[in-house]
This record gives structure tokens, sequence and C-alpha cells, in this order.
DNA sequence: GTCTATACTTTGATAGAC
DNA sequence: GTCTATCAAAGTATAGAC
């Protein structure tokens, strides 16, 4: 049986972390907003911050995996899937005033160079997010090899128009890597054969893989 | 006259935001590092960290700006130019061991939704960098609208990378990153109206506006 | 296991001698 | 302008009652 309060910790961190980063979200701030007592922290996380703060990037980078499976298998292609993506990304910025970024970036950002088990757990979290999305990309159609480095460009492009539609307070830059992302899958797709397309016409969200 | 010990300051802090971040950059921490006492941070900067902070911001942005500058007018042309500029960014990341990212970026991610002067001046540098690569990319005949678009997502797309870079400790997302930039530079160049190339054939690097 | 109180360190910031 | 001493507050972490 999950504590609810371990649950309550866990949840609340990743909030924070989304706005102040790994280093600005401190632990009694922690315990405040999730109405934990401080020592229960240290019950269900024996390392510390240190220790918090890697199970709360793994579970971020698995819920964000599972949020970026969900809505791409329910559009019709990878193409619209990802469109959606990004428009529910915008739409999250704009929801919160553009407080919230990403937590796996906000961690990778100001602890990479200091903290070693924090930077693998970012990476691991990133490698699951590219190889989903390049898994994706292939089966749609896509060489291997370009599709890896499309998944790479798309998740990059959203992590830096985060960063930047947080600066500018505009959900612009997030669209606009919305689009030069979709417009660049739409390329390699038209490029390679489009062999799913003409031999499958009514399989569009049945081919993707499940995890 | 400018002052050793501030630009000594200023110079040391923009080298600790680009690997610990705003709040992970302690002022005893850069004072050590620049060699200078403490008393004088607070007579250069009488507004402590912020203020430092808002001007170290300001003294990147606008450095950067400079040298996106100084390698695209090196080049033969402004494709070239941000592939140079990609790779070199890829040959810092090797040099650093992945410790430096943008400073502005670090910046932009752990303070903006909380410090409002540091979030603008962020906002400030950022924007200079869009209207830089808008406008040379309409000089070189892309369309506004399409120009500012690109700009922003080749810019977004390096933040991004840096990102990915770090925390997985290869260049493999910023060279992605550059080779996907250059692509779609080069397809609005092939859509637009080549006047350009046609017409003065030897005045590539004449032609780029002075700031 | 829950919770409080506290220890110890570091933070940003200030005062004042030189 | 330079430098040291020190402050109050916040940081992480621990001890121990219940």
């Amino acid at each position: 049986m999950p504590s609810a309060t371990k649950d309550r910790i866990l949840e609340t961190t990743a909030e924070l972390f989304r706005r102040y980063g790994y280093t600005g979200t401190g632990l009694k701030q922690i315990v405040s907003e999730a109405r934990a007592p401080f020592g229960s922290l240290y019950h269900f996380f024996p390392g510390g911050k240190a220790e918090l703060g890697v199970e709360v990037v793994r579970r971020s980078g698995r819920l964000y995996l599972e949020l970026f499976e969900a809505i791409v298998d329910q559009a019709s292609d990878i193409e619209t899937g990802v469109g959606d993506f990004f428009a529910g990304a915008a739409e999250v910025l704009r929801q919160t005033d553009f407080a919230d970024a990403c937590p796996i970036a906000t961690v990778a950002l100001d602890v990479a160079s200091v903290n070693e088990p924090l930077r693998e757990a970012t990476a691991e979290a990133f490698d699951s997010w590219i190889d989903a999305g390049a898994t994706r990309l292939a089966a749609a159609g896509i060489a291997h090899g370009e599709a890896r480095k499309l998944a790479l460009t798309t998740i990059g492009g959203l992590e830096g128009a985060f960063v930047l539609s947080r600066a500018l307070r505009s959900t612009e830059p997030v669209e606009a890597a919305g689009a030069a992302a979709t417009a660049a899958i739409r390329s390699a797709l038209s490029g390679s054969a489009s062999s799913g397309d003409a031999f499958e016409p009514g399989r569009s969200d049945a081919s993707a893989p499940k995890m």
C-alpha cells in the first residue's frame, strides 16, 4: 500500500521543481506545502534532498512519458499527435501564467554539474522520451537513424521553447516549435516510403507499441 | 575608466551562472573565485545579488549576440553561419566536460517566476537574439513572419539542446539541433525567391547589417 | 511511523574600521 | 574603495519524545 504522505511529498516537490528548480526549492517549503511533518520527509527519503530529487525526476519522467504516449496514441497519426502535445504544453503555460516549466529540465540545468546521481536520473528520463518518440516515428515509416534525430530535435525544441516562453511570457516560442516539429516530421514522412498509409488505411492508432 | 574588480566580478559570476544557475551560485563563492573583497560587491552592486544578476544577464546577452553576429558575418551565408555557431557550441560543451550551459537560460529557468526584474533581463536578451536572427534571415530573402519563426525555433532548439546535452553528457543533441536548424533555413531559402544569390555573386559577407 | 524541537551550516546583507 | 566582522534568516539534517 502506497503511503499518502509520501505521494503528497513527491507530488508537491515536482510542482515546486517546475517553478523554482532544484536549488530554489527548500525542504521546509516542501513539507509545509505538502502538509507533511518534517520528520516524515527523512523517514521516506533517508538520503535527504538528493534522494527525494532523484525520485521526483524518475516519477515525472514516467508521468510525462505516459502523457506523451496517451496523446499520440489518441491522435490519428504521429504528426498530429506531436502537434497536440505542443498545443497542450502551450495551454498549460497559459493557465499557470508561464510559471510551470518542465521539472526535469530545471533539475538538469541547475544540478547536472554538481550532483551525479541526479544528473543520471534526468538523463534516464530524457532517454526514455527519446526512445519512445524514435520508436513511434520509426513505426510510422521513418528510417531509424532519422527517427532518433527527429525525436531529439523535437524534445529539445520543446524544452528550449519552454525556456523562451517562460522568459518572454508568451506561448509564441512553444507554438513555433510545435509547427517546426510537425513540419519536420511531415517532411521526413514524405521523404520515406509511405508504406503504412498505402497498405493499411484504417489502422492509424492501433500500430503504436504499448509500454 | 572601468573598474577591474567590477569586471572580474561580472565575468566570474557569468561563469558560475553557467554551471550552477542563479540560485545555485552564492555571493561568497563569487567574491572568492573573483579574488574580490566582499564589500566591493555591494559597493559596485548596491542592489545585491539581484542587481548583479541583472547586469550579468545583460552583459552575457550582449556578448553572445556579438559572437553570433561575428560568426555569421564571417561565414559565406546565413545557413553555414548558423551551422558554425552550433558546431562552436558543441565544441565548448566538449571542452568544459558538459559543465557550461547558457547563463541566460539557467537564470530564466530557475528565477523567472520569482524575480521580475531578472525575468525581464532574460527576456530582453532573448529578444535581441531573436531580432538579430530574424533580421539576417529576412535579409537573406525569407519573408519577415517566417524569418521570425525560424529565429525562434533555432534559438529555442539550441537552448533545449543544451539542456539535453548537459543531462546526457553528449554533443549529439546540439549536433542534431544544428542540422535541423540549417535544414529548416535551407528549406525556407529554397521556398522563397532566391534573388540575392542570382544578382550579386560576390557580396556574400558585405551585406550583413552592423550593430 | 508521526511529529516537534533543535543542531549546524550557509545564505544574503550590513556596519564600520582603515 | 578595500576589507573584516558580524547579523538575521534560511538552508539541510538529526535527535528523540510520543
